[in-house]
DNA sequence: TCTGGGGTCCTAGGACCC
DNA sequence: TCTGGGGTCCTAGGACCC
């Protein structure tokens, strides 16, 4: 029997917001940016949430069910920045620590009894000294399985803990909505619904067979989680084994839609600058290059090509990159987003049996200096010269610190 | 109200190989 | 003539998560 702990900060980019500026407590907050902007909001005070905003939901939305809201831009770096603080305390409670997302956390608390007491004691306790080093709420649920726990912090939201003792499993679960379940979604939901499957208790009564043959291996999996159960898939992973990413993206929304041809090219070119600086800082080297394109009418397409000889090199990453716009855009059409997606990497090694090759060293250290312009004095600082261009224009047009006299939206 | 950005995992068809 | 079976890689798309 193992004992695993799931702690999920509360409303977490607007707690920290609130840390910059304390004026924003109690408030209704709206993290994502200006309610006039494209965009969706990324957090919602609890305040908010009391009119029906939540995150995901267009920024425009959000501003209509309450337009007293404060409206406030997201800030990245603070948020690493928290995490990499969250981890720290966590860490110091426990050496099994797996980050699953900027926010949230497995612990495999198993045997630390002789440490911190029964489970409940233990949590209160990480709880308090959360608050104390980050001045952050959160929530913790405790059981026998990293699923149940997951669903544990959520009920016991906000600032709460809660226990589900082994062999409650079946009792905690059966009332909830077939939507806490990690994995079911908007979709999934209305699948389920229309099978008259409301609960998580009527996915449990049912016969695995009756899923797996419905469902596949969704299905299977999901026959299990009704149960309390790791079993299969990702929760069925070992606390601390996660490896480095599987893929590297970074894309753009246009503030307005485009078919200036010089502007769509910059932007893709800042795109792969973004990319092969994340792909040196983690010494790897790509072998497939995914271009996404979306246009004014939303309907989106993704082209991917695989290259022989894998790359880090921003000029490697944007050559194939524009050859596969060219070779796919709907001329004319108006373009509304951009991204460029690496995958499937190869040895860094690999590369150095063929660094014979004067160019490549010369465009790597070159690189590598830009990198370390860019920590300096950050990301602006140094650009491919296609990039230049449209990094002004985007600048200008969509950073608001930018503008004057815009700070509210009311 | 009009839909961000960064990820993971799964499915499915076709190419290609043995 | 008219049609295997398994494995792997590549590509495209979609659900889902935070």
């Amino acid at each position: 029997m193992r004992t695993y702990f799931h702690l999920d900060m509360d409303a977490f980019f607007v707690s920290v917001e609130e840390l910059y500026d304390p004026s924003l407590k109690g408030k209704p907050v709206v993290v994502g940016g200006r309610p006039n902007e494209r965009g969706v909001v990324s957090a919602a005070s609890y305040a908010a949430r009391k009119f029906g905003v939540h995150s995901a939901m267009p920024l425009r939305m959000a501003y209509k069910l309450c337009p007293q809201a404060i409206f406030v831009d997201g800030h990245p770096e603070r948020y690493r920045d928290y995490s990499h603080k969250i981890y720290g305390v966590l860490q110091s409670f426990s050496p099994l620590v797996e980050m699953a997302s900027i926010d949230e956390a497995y612990l495999d608390m198993t045997g630390t009894e002789r440490l911190y007491g029964p489970p409940l004691r233990a949590a209160h306790l990480l709880h308090e000294r959360m608050k104390a080093e980050t001045g952050l709420n959160c929530s913790i649920g405790i059981a026998a399985s990293r699923l149940v726990a997951k669903i544990g912090s959520d009920q016991a939201k906000p600032n709460g803990v809660l226990w589900v003792i082994p062999g409650e499993e079946p009792a905690f679960l059966a009332p909830l909505d077939v939507r806490k379940v990690p994995g079911v979604g908007k979709v999934a939901e209305k699948q389920l619904n229309a099978l008259g499957i409301r609960k998580v208790g009527d996915l449990a009564r049912l016969d695995e067979s009756f899923l797996d043959q419905r469902f596949g291996k969704w299905g299977l999996a999901l026959a299990g989680k009704s149960r309390g159960l790791d079993a299969g898939g990702w929760f069925d992973t070992e606390i601390g084994a996660a490896e480095g990413p599987k893929s590297i993206s970074h894309e753009h929304t246009f503030s307005e839609d485009t078919t200036d041809l010089a502007q769509i090219e910059s932007t893709l070119a800042r795109l792969c600058e973004m990319v092969g600086r994340r792909l040196r800082e983690h010494r790897l080297h790509a072998r497939t290059i995914q271009l996404k394109l979306r246009y004014w009418d939303f309907s989106t397409f993704t082209r991917a090509h695989s290259i022989a000889r894998a790359t880090d090199l921003d000029t490697e990453l944007f050559e194939e990159i524009r050859e596969l716009f060219r070779r796919n855009w709907k001329t004319g059409a108006a373009v509304r987003l951009l991204g460029v997606h690496v995958s499937s990497w190869s040895e860094g090694d690999e590369q150095l049996n063929l660094m014979g090759e004067e160019k490549h060293q010369k465009w790597r250290q070159a690189l590598e200096a830009a990198d370390r312009l860019r920590d300096k004095f950050g990301e602006s600082a140094v650009s491919l010269a296609a990039g230049l261009r449209g990094n002004f224009r985007e600048r200008t047009h969509e950073n608001p610190a930018s503008l004057p006299g815009k700070k509210k939206p009311s």
